[in-house]
DNA sequence: AAGTTGACGACGA
DNA sequence: CTCGTCGCCAACT
């Protein structure tokens, strides 16, 4: 078997798929700390697919095992709906794992600090 | 089956 | 500085 995609993912057909990685990659972040799109797209493989892992993760393909809320864009923002339950579940989550989660007037929109807590 | 959209990011003009 | 386009992969229509 040549084919690297060819392997056990719980479905039967077809291997480690970008979504496999990207929650692979999510998974291997630290409490207290948090990764951007970028970021979990260059480890899985495609440092220009972090669209593909906005994708995988908001479909959420195992929700509860996923901390999604730990991803992050590149400016330190969430998603603007949250599967969660809003930005307000968001906030508790993360500042539940110590993690700042500042208000950014200039944006409108509470933002991480990266340079602090990006894994 | 094919085309379009989407939790993004980097580069060019 | 801002705006527009390309690239990536999977899911939705």
């Amino acid at each position: 078997m040549a084919d690297p995609r060819k392997n056990e993912n719980g479905r039967g057909t077809a291997g480690p798929s970008f979504d496999e990685l990207v929650y692979a990659a999510v998974c291997a972040v630290p409490r207290g700390k948090v990764t951007t799109y970028g970021r979990i797209a260059e480890v899985c493989g495609s440092p220009r697919a972090s669209r593909a892992v906005g994708t995988a993760l908001h479909r959420n393909p195992k929700p509860g095992v996923i901390p999604c809320h730990r991803v992050v864009n590149r400016v330190g923002r969430l998603a603007p709906g949250f599967a969660f339950g809003g930005q307000d579940r968001q906030k508790i989550l993360l500042e539940d794992e110590g993690i700042e989660v500042v208000f950014d007037e200039n944006s409108g929109e509470w933002r991480v600090p990266l340079e602090r807590f990006l894994f």
